[in-house]
DNA sequence: TTGAAAGCGCTAACAC
DNA sequence: GTGTTAGCGCTTTCAA
């Protein structure tokens, strides 16, 4: 007698096993329509029995659906590898609560997403990294099936979208520096490349920011900073030359901030106050008082796991969505 | 006149639109039969103008090839992201250079790999975080697909693998040190976590490590430490109570770095020879002159799909691959 | 409540 | 060098 192993056996296989017919162990496994406990217990033991999986392929052929989610994620340098990951963490975890699988693609190939929409590889998309203005958006538009991005181009169209609100960001961090009295505010913001490239969550979070200090007839005082612990101590050493008296900052640029931290101390003006955009994690190896906005990537990646699972289900709910950011306090002693 | 877009026609289309039979398309886009020079650039001709592509679901019916990889990849919050990032980056690049695409599984269902695998999702699988007595050994054992482990569990069997030699980054690290006339050498190792998961690569290095520094006769001074910068303050603080003639420190936990450079500077040790086991990109933001062995993750994520595309052809090669590690020299002002 | 059978779009014999 | 066609394993009418 051969024991063949999980995956072998076939629907027919089953079905034989069971002794009825295979639309009726196809519709008890997908519960389609209404089965008899009876048959549906022997199809049960008959699935057990013969280690039973439902061919991918096939079933794709069959009902034209994947169940398979692709995530276009960037893997760029000069990104933080830990934010990407909560995204991508959030993601994964979360779209297999919806029973989807997630399909991996970096950006080295532009017509990857592409490739795999159009070769009904996937049923939907996440793509992560948007600029302004996207050139991926002609493509992501001509998509049978729907995407969701993370990140705010300017031009959105019917796309969905979802993200931290990095304009209020801007300005809440200067709203609450400005409220504990602090009128000249830095700004330290994402590295060159990133902002070259007109990453949307780099350029919106300076807007606010701009807005703000303008707002408080406060000067603009904003650089971009490599992500790098030399990138923070050259920017800081930039705003304090460009104004002695700089009585805050805002950070964002997680890789920056021991550079900041440390050219701080060495300038002997521990007497600036911090606010830090960054991920939970990030905050709690920071080795000083400050405040700081939470980056949640995780919970952003579920949301565009939801927004896109509501639009396979048909829903055509609200396009945009913008969490709304909370300063909260980080102390070393509490 | 309806242009439809890319992804809705089929072999048939295109075969009626070149005037020619489907299996000739087939064979003409496979290569897997010679096709004159005319029928081929009329097939291609009619491809391009109905932006025709391959149902991928109808393709793995038909040739039980999904295209497809498994990158079975921790996220746990103990394991440098970076690092994780690294290998997960070399994996994708290098299957896209194959003509594959990764499927990612993270780790929170323990039974996901068996079920993208007995359902036919994926072709292969490449699993990372493993651990000596990994559970998922049988299961992986039990598959119709090849595996190729990132690391090396005690009892690998059959299975491929392949990581950085780890006991010989323990071994080199130290003569390195000796040959400097180091005889106080002490270990900074992985977090507790990771060693109580009995993570292979975390006993390895400590494997080699102890080794070396019995040869030496030279007490042997491991600690495990917390992924942050406390874990490496305290590491040091530790070290230097338990031997406060200490002369040199391997440390093999990136994220504890930023502190045990610290805790050396405040303890006025900065003589202290350092060995640091790290990925290349963050060597960099290290402040202060040092040497360090890189853990190529891309390079190592690359042999995998190396290896199992190998595998995949039918190769039977050698199954272990340990690459050799190099000690080298980070100086802040060459 | 169940079954029979027609596809889904492709590959790969098997023909010529 | 090219065409015909029988599957691949599933879903989903249509019929009972």
């Amino acid at each position: 007698m051969t024991t063949s192993g999980p995956g072998e056996a076939t629907i027919g296989d089953v079905a034989r096993e069971a002794g009825v017919s295979v639309s009726t162990v196809s519709y008890a496994l997908s519960g389609k329509r209404p089965i008899s406990e009876a048959t549906r217990q022997r199809i049960q033991s008959a699935v057990d029995r013969l280690g039973y999986r439902p061919h991918a392929g096939a079933r794709a052929l069959a009902s034209r659906r994947t169940h398979v989610l692709a995530l276009v994620a960037p893997l760029r340098v000069d990104v933080n590898v830990s934010v990407i990951l909560q995204f991508v963490a959030g993601v994964v975890t979360r779209a297999r609560s919806h029973d989807l699988d997630v399909l991996l693609l970096t950006n080295d190939d532009p017509h990857s997403l592409d490739r795999v929409a159009s070769g009904s590889m996937v049923d939907a998309a996440i793509v992560m990294d948007v600029e302004r203005e996207d050139p991926r958006l002609p493509e992501l538009r001509a998509m049978r099936q729907p995407a969701v991005l993370i990140g705010l181009p300017d031009d959105p169209g019917p796309l969905a979208c979802v993200d931290l609100d990095f304009v209020s960001v801007g300005r809440q961090a200067v709203a609450h520096l400005a409220a504990a009295g602090r009128r000249r505010i830095g700004l330290i913001g994402a590295a060159p490349t990133v902002l070259a490239r007109r990453t949307s969550f780099a350029e919106r979070l300076m807007r606010g920011y701009g807005e703000a200090v303008a707002r408080l007839d406060a000067p603009a005082l904003a650089v971009a900073a490599q992500g790098s612990r030399g990138g923070g101590i050259s920017a800081v050493t930039e705003l304090l030359e460009r104004e002695p008296a700089l009585d805050a900052l805002v950070v964002h640029n997680e890789l920056a901030v021991p550079g900041v931290v440390e050219a701080l101390r060495r300038a002997g003006r521990e007497d600036v106050a911090l606010v830090l955009v960054c991920p939970a994690d990030l905050v709690g190896s920071v080795p000083v008082d400050c405040d700081w906005i939470e980056v949640p990537g995780a919970r952003i990646g579920e949301i565009a796991v939801d927004m896109v699972t509501a639009q396979l289900a048909g829903a055509t709910g609200p396009e945009v969505r913008l969490l709304e950011p909370t300063v909260r306090a980080h102390r070393l002693n509490p």
